[in-house]
Parts: structure tokens; sequence; C-alpha cells
DNA sequence: TTCGCGCAAATTGCATGCAATCGCCAGAAA
DNA sequence: TTTCTGGCGATTGCATGCAATTTGCGCGAA
């Protein structure tokens, strides 16, 4: 019979596996260094689980539940929620199991609305200092969106979008700005999952990247950051429009 | 003799103090509800030590020295120290003791850059939303200002300082933009703490805070965002001076 | 039938033990 | 004198135990 890994296993296995020189061994055998900490790879899995949407909204996590489940103990478990609690993907209850965030109408034209205003900031430093080799990787992607488009491979199309947006964001050159970014945007992404009809605006959204790569390409500022901000406020409004109906309108778990 | 309490201490102390009905016999005796978790606590003592300088850029955080000082265990001090390091305050290690964010000529720059970007967005929204409430709570501080600046008290100058720009991202009412906003400020907030020759700047600055809360009396978007942008550019500029001389330039702990 | 009370199970929050890992320093070799 | 190496102490990372708190439910009373 096979069960899950119980933390005892994993901590045993861990133990056991590599008498030393672990890491130079892992280095030798051509591994990238996966060798992050287990509470860091576990905000991660659950990061993913929330923004693709495979723990709904709402959903609650019972700190033994995700311990099983992971084949860590809580501890680890227990930083990983709190790390996601401060990007905003999980919700803090006292006394309480923490939730995946809900939902709730206000909050999403919110989230973004920053999001759009800090595009347009990135978009403005981006638009001063990006390179010939950032235009390029830029226009790739964009290459690469109209394809997935053409072949209506909705995830490719959803990540190729996501990168564009974040290569832009990177190529302002400002760390704190593309921290905070990253931050909203990942509870963006999880909105969207639940948004329909996105795609009816993919080849609008496909000309307002191509306006947003010229106005780069042509170093205005002024331009590129008031084309990405309207077009991350287009967005927004179709992921608002399609959740209207479908989320408690002022809260939830009142 | 008196000696630091132990985490044990404090637990047996805690167990001891409270048969039960702990809660409600705070609220009965009408005390703020204080009853945060030990690792919020801690993570609000630990960020006033180092927005402060108490605990130096670039000191490292042993987890058992910190739980000796504040009389928890290592349990929550991780917590904490996982929820500064979110914030940009701390900066993890692997497997070596974390530490204060070292100043670093860079990431100031771009930590400033970031702040001002952000504030614009932030006052261009205030300019559409900000009620009469709002504009008379920031007169007041303004106001306030002025008389510590005449006093020459430089901690609550400070204190009124930050608090007029936070007004003013409150007014925006955008929770996410705020948070991040907040994240970003407390960094800012460690930095100033180590920068010469601010007060030289003070009478201009009040200026510039008069001009922005015209602005934004008049509903002027735009005119509100510059000015904001500016400002904290004109700051940014003098703490960059200041720090010069004093900090790696390039990096640290290489 | 419905409301209230209290108990029990579920779950968090914190403390602590244990082992792996890293940096540092002494000592040896060049 | 400088550089490399081995071992040791310091410190983290993770697992787990224990108590407090909360919630949900059953039972009794109105």
């Amino acid at each position: 019979m096979q069960r899950p890994p119980t933390p005892t296993d994993a901590a045993a296995a861990r133990r056991r596996g590599r008498p030393r020189k672990r890491l130079d061994a892992a280095i030798m055998a051509g591994q990238r260094v996966v060798r992050a900490n287990l509470h860091e790879q576990a905000a991660e899995r659950l990061r993913d689980l929330i923004v693709r949407g495979d723990l709904a909204p709402g959903a609650s996590l019972v700190e033994v539940e995700l311990s099983a489940m992971l084949g860590i103990s809580r501890t680890p478990i227990r930083e990983a929620i709190k790390l996601l609690a401060q990007q905003g993907l999980v919700e803090l209850r006292a006394n309480r199991s923490p939730c995946v965030r809900p939902l709730r109408a206000a909050e999403i034209r919110e989230l973004f609305e920053a999001l759009a205003g800090i595009e347009r900031i990135a978009a403005e430093l981006a638009a001063q200092r990006i390179t010939a080799a950032d235009l390029e990787r830029l226009r790739a992607l964009q290459a690469e969106i109209v394809r997935e488009h053409e072949a209506g491979r909705r995830d490719s199309y959803a990540a190729a979008n996501r990168t564009i947006h974040r290569t832009i964001v990177l190529a302002a050159r400002n760390v704190p700005l593309a921290e905070v970014h990253a931050a909203l945007l990942s509870r963006a992404d999880q909105v969207r999952v639940f948004a329909l009809g996105l795609e009816d605006r993919w080849e609008q959204s496909i000309r307002e990247h191509q306006a947003i790569l010229d106005a780069l390409d042509a170093r205005d500022p002024l331009q590129a950051g008031r084309l990405l901000q309207e077009h991350v406020g287009q967005t927004a409004a179709v992921v608002t429009t399609s959740l209207a109906g479908r989320i408690d309108p002022a809260s939830s778990a009142a």
C-alpha cells in the first residue's frame, strides 16, 4: 500500500539519503540548485495551487492537511502561509484557519487600479532605460502571444502575456518596484482564472501591446506609461464585469 | 537579581495569569485589544528597532538573542523575521543569520524612485476622491509640521511628515496601494535616520507640501501627482547625497 | 420546536529538541 | 608570511509536544 509521505518519513529520507557533501554532489550532477528551504518550496507550491485556482478562493488552509499533502511538518507550512498572506494571496484570521483570499468586488477593482498605476510608473522608467536586448525579447514575446492566440491556446497565451508585462517592469531596472509588482500580479493572476470572456479581448489586447512596444521603442515615457495604464484598465474592466455576477458584491465570510 | 524573562517564564506566566475568559476580561477592562499574536508583536518591535536605527544596517539577527531579548521562543521570532524580510527591512541569507538590510547606494536610489512613483499614483487618485475631512486633517498636519519645524523638534517633525504622506496615500482609497506604500515607506524611514542635513530642507519641504495640498484641494490629479513625485525626488536627492560618502557604494556582504 | 448552555473535537500558537550546515580559527605546509 | 585544510562551535531549519482557544454539536429546558 502506498501512502503519502509523512513529515517523519521525509525527514528520515533526507537524513539517510545523503551522508554528506550534498551540495557538491548536486552541483557536480549538473542539477540546478534546487536546494531551496522547505518553507520556500512550500510557498511556491501553495502559490501555484492558489493562482491556478486549484485551491478555491475562500478555501480554508488547515495546517495538518497541507502538511500531509506536501509531506513536511507544520512549521515550514506556517512560514509559507505567512509569506503568502503578506502577498495578499492568503488571508489570516485570528485563531482560525487561514484561507485563500476570497474574491471581493471592491478589492479586485482596487487591485487592478494599483497594478495599472505601478505598471505605468514602470513603463515610464523602462522607456528611459530599455536596452536593445530588452526590446528584442519583448518583440519575441509579442510574436509568441500572436502565435498562441491564433492557436487558441489559453494557458500559453496567459503565460506569455504575463511574461511580457513582467518583462516591461523588469526593464525599468527598479528592484523594489518589480517586487511589489510581482506580489500584485500573482493576485491578479488568481483573479483572472475565474474570469470568463477574456478571450474576446485577445486581439484588442495584442494591438495595445504593439502600441506599448512602439512607445518603448521610441523611448517615449509618457506615451508608454499612459498606454500601459489604460491597457491594464481595460483588462480590469473585462475581469470585473465577468466576475460581477459571481462573487459577493460587498464582502464575504462576514 | 533581575534577569530577562525566558520564553519558559513568559509561557508559564501567560498560562497561570489568566485561568480563562481572557478576552472577555480584557475587553471589559476597556483595554484596546492588544491581543496580537506574539509573532506580530515581535515583528512590530523589531521593525521599530530597525527603523529607529537601534539595530544598525548589516547587524546580524540571531534567533536566540532576539528570543532572549523579547522573552519569547524562537518560533515567533522566525515568523517575524520572515515578515520583515518580505518588507525589505531584513535580508535573509541561506543558512546564516538574517541581517538588517544594509544601506546600498543603488538600492536606496531605486527605493525612493519607486516610492515617488507610487506616491504620484496615489496623489492622482486622491485628488479625485479626497474628502473635506481628509483635507482638514492634512491642513492640521501641515500646521503641526510648521510648529515642529519652528521648535526644531527633529523626531516630531519626522513623525508628522511621515503621517502627512501616509494620509495622502490613504486618501487614494486603495488598500493594495497603501500596503505596498507602507512597506517601502518603513524602509525609507530606516534610511532617513542615517541621513544628515535633512533639516536644511525643512522649509523648502514645507512649501512643497503646501503646493501639494493646494493641488489636492483644487482636485487637480496631474498637478498633485507631479508635485508629490518631485517632492519625494528632492528628498531622495538629499538623502542620497548625505549617505553617499558613508556606505558601500557598490554593495556589501559580497 | 427553538433557544441556550456546555462539552468535546479540531486547530492554532508557542516552546523546545535534534540534527545538518556553515563560518571561523588553529595549525600545517609552501 | 600567506594559503590551504580539518575540526569545532555557533546557528539555522525542521519536527513535534503541549496548552489555549474556538467552533460545532448535542442535550436539556422553555
